[in-house]
DNA sequence: ACCTGAACACCGTTCAAGT
DNA sequence: ACCTGAACACCGTTCAAGT
């Protein structure tokens, strides 16, 4: 007879990401969660001590299956930019979770990994070690609010994306020449942030990478032998 | 008498926004609004189709009051700096409407003001018509991340913060050396997201236009004397 | 010892019925 | 023409009562 069983935490965490994946537009909730399990609400409160709980050991979860196969290959910066792509595909069309995550880094294997693979690239780019921790520290909050804002976008309906869409239009096309100048002139081919996210991910990631390479040279001397680059470049 | 009397869609931005700013910790509803009017939620209906477009309409008058009294000063890039530092000033503390307007850039006066003065800063780098548009794109999808998720992680209840603080801790000091040798290794420096946010603010703005400057020379090679730059550097 | 039902205190949104 | 009350379909979380 079907009901009335145990789960274990793993099952409950195996079944909140599968709910997470699936079901796109709709929001996760705990009662759903529990549906799904074929249970009560109520009996997740004794694996968890609440919502954020659980999305925080989900999202470890997330982590982990972004970094399966993962191999480093390439220079430090090829490196960095492949798992921060692998991180952001995993995220995406998981909204609540990405915005978790973006709020609070997880803390499992998953999390551990991660910044493993950023910490040794930062060694591997020559970054001295004393500096390691606060490049770390920015890199780990760019990534985290890209993918965030980025699951933002496609967290709100497409109703309300095409209302964002028309707002953006009216701005921009209905702007005063006298006193929006540099708008008018340039409304055709301004565009709205939710466009063009993955181009952007990683443009931004990129200038990020190559000014820390820069300032490495800076420091330590042993940039490429062509450019010196000795002035903030 | 003090009850039934019609409210503006003006009257109504007010509260909503001055009800965002006072209830620092618990979240702001469409029922406590019209609460806070003495009037019912299903009032405002009329005057919003829905939360996010009430919303979106108050993010403006953020960002309004965030350019009011702001002049140009400096080089380019200090506008831009001065510019985004007074945004993310006016969104702290507002988690909801930062992440409504990280989602979808509001489009009234507000949001045409701050369009207008990075566009013109960017004409006043030095930086080519043809490419202001994708470079504007970018510092503003940038912007908007980092402000976000710095107002999503100061959403979170102070217990929450904590929890989160402590697994990052167990991550960290409780990686196995043998597995994650480099998180060992730095484990007492390595910083949790949600602190120094300023900073890194500043840090991360700044090296992405100093990226910008550096393009910019390299291609209209109108740098600066000392440092050519044709490498990306 | 474990789980459940029922409740508490909320949400956003709609719409018939009132004034 | 405008507004309201009441309802709909949800939330996260708790806890006494059941098995």
């Amino acid at each position: 007879m079907a009901g009335r069983r145990r789960w274990s935490t793993e099952e409950i965490l195996d079944a909140a990401a599968e709910l997470l994946r699936t079901s796109d537009t709709d929001s996760f909730s705990v009662r759903k969660l529990a549906a799904a399990l074929g249970t009560d609400s109520s009996s997740l409160y004794r694996h968890f001590r609440s919502k954020t709980e659980l999305l925080r050991a989900v999202a470890d979860r997330i982590l982990l299956a972004a970094v399966d196969g993962y191999h480093p290959e390439g220079d430090w910066k090829q490196r960095i930019t492949a798992l921060a792509l692998r991180v952001r595909e995993a995220f995406r069309q998981q909204p609540q979770l990405a915005a978790v995550w973006g709020r609070y880094a997880s803390s499992g294997t998953g999390s551990r990994l991660v910044m493993e693979e950023v910490l040794q690239a930062l060694r591997a780019a020559g970054v001295p070690d004393e500096e390691i921790p606060a490049r770390y520290h920015r890199i780990a909050i760019l990534i985290a609010a890209l993918i965030a804002s980025e699951a933002g976008v496609s967290a709100i309906t497409p109703e309300e994306q095409e209302q964002g869409m028309e707002l953006f239009r009216v701005a921009v096309l209905g702007a005063d020449p006298e006193r929006f100048p540099a708008l008018a002139h340039f409304a055709r081919d301004v565009r709205p942030l939710g466009v063009d996210r993955r181009a952007a991910f990683e443009e931004i990631l990129a200038a990020h990478l190559v000014h820390i390479e820069a300032h490495r040279a800076g420091f330590s001397g042993a940039g490429t032998p062509s450019t010196p680059c000795d002035t903030p470049c």
